[in-house]
DNA sequence: CTAAAATCGGGACACCCGTACCACTTTCAC
DNA sequence: GTGAAAGTGGTACGGGTGTCCCGATTTTAG
């Protein structure tokens, strides 16, 4: 990832009065700055979900954002930092998506917006989920990413949300939408395994 | 992944009498040629679960195993090619390996198991299981992964292979599994949740 | 023994990558 | 207005990658 390491020691240390000469790294000061700073996100998101992981580098996130190659450099320390935000952004995106499906159409039916979601954005997504696990920003990401769908479940269902019935249904859904998606199972075997799962945690009353 | 698309549109086509001028590219007829071919193999093997994934490349291999470059391009016709003979063979000792575990300890040990197992090497896997969603090759070997951790489940609680019952236990413990690796959430959740999940779906007897 | 087939391995090609550099323009505080 | 800060973007560098070429070597068939 990193070809160089540290190739400027920065022979006399003390505060920098700025960072470098130029580089914010963070939210810009201008207008315009920051709304070509998004754009640079959502493009990296878009890159993410559609090839991949591998697919978010410099070159494409720029081309795609119709901005010069430089500008990924301006707006973010590094690569990781930028895969970070799209990361954080996509998991946010996703999180509310779900939740206002299942307040609609009530919680059995989330195979079917499984079916309907865009294939390879959730491929992405879960890609990045399991890179997670050797990066510790990304790890409290996906963190977040869990304890959100548990609560949208736990929500649902009236539960408090850390019932642990909330919990197991949670570790249900979540392979048989992992297999799903990477494995191109029916659709209907997931319908039959939710509703016994459904069945086993919260008995008919 | 290919810089080059099919540089030789071979103008003559018809029943190559070989592949190329050399080029095996499956089992290899003479001795050395097999016992070099397997050694890339867990050479690749090793390599997917230290640094995953992307650490397979063919220099690396090559020089993990201690042969030349052109090894690597020499047994396998191409990158990806390797990649899915690692994963497959990964799999399948990963599959006996859990097993006898299991067959030894008892399910419910399961969590010690996956707290013992080295974290890198199956996150390798779980790396390659989701990007086995893009490529139908793969995907065919992550069927048999959780065909085989079914039927493993089956096996040890005594159930039909096809019973629904353990292939919920499995979703159960797939997750739970997968969180710990990514999110390193603690054990002791893992242990009782999936306590509750025996008690639910297999009720005392 | 000999020729053909299989195998070997060093080097090269073409490409893509992350990042840094640096002259240039715009914006903004005073 | 004016000078500093912020932003901009073309370009270059050093490195890594997959794959191929092709002469040299080994193995094997006849």
């Amino acid at each position: 990832m990193n070809p160089h390491q540290d190739p400027h020691p920065d022979p006399h240390p003390g505060p920098p009065p700025h960072p470098p000469p130029g580089h914010p790294h963070t939210t810009p000061t201008q207008a315009r700055g920051r709304r070509r700073r998004t754009t640079l996100l959502t493009a990296a998101v878009d890159l993410l979900t559609e090839g991949g992981f591998a697919a978010v580098t410099h070159r494409a996130v720029a081309q795609r954002a119709h901005l010069p190659l430089a500008a990924t450099t301006y707006y973010f320390t590094s690569r990781d930092q930028l895969l970070a935000e799209a990361f954080a952004q996509l998991i946010e995106t996703e999180l509310t998506t779900t939740r206002t499906w299942i307040t609609h159409h009530g919680l059995t039916a989330i195979t079917d917006q499984v079916a309907t979601a865009d294939r390879t954005r959730q491929l992405g997504l879960w890609e990045l989920y399991v890179h997670a696990g050797r990066d510790p920003v990304l790890q409290t990401i996906a963190r977040r990413w869990t304890d959100g769908c548990v609560r949208i479940i736990a929500d649902t269902l009236h539960l408090p949300p850390t019932d642990p019935r909330a919990r197991l249904l949670y570790t249900t859904i979540s392979t048989l939408w992992l297999e799903h998606l990477v494995e191109q199972r029916p659709l209907d075997e997931a319908r039959t395994l939710l509703h016994l799962a459904l069945e086993n945690t919260l008995p008919p009353t």
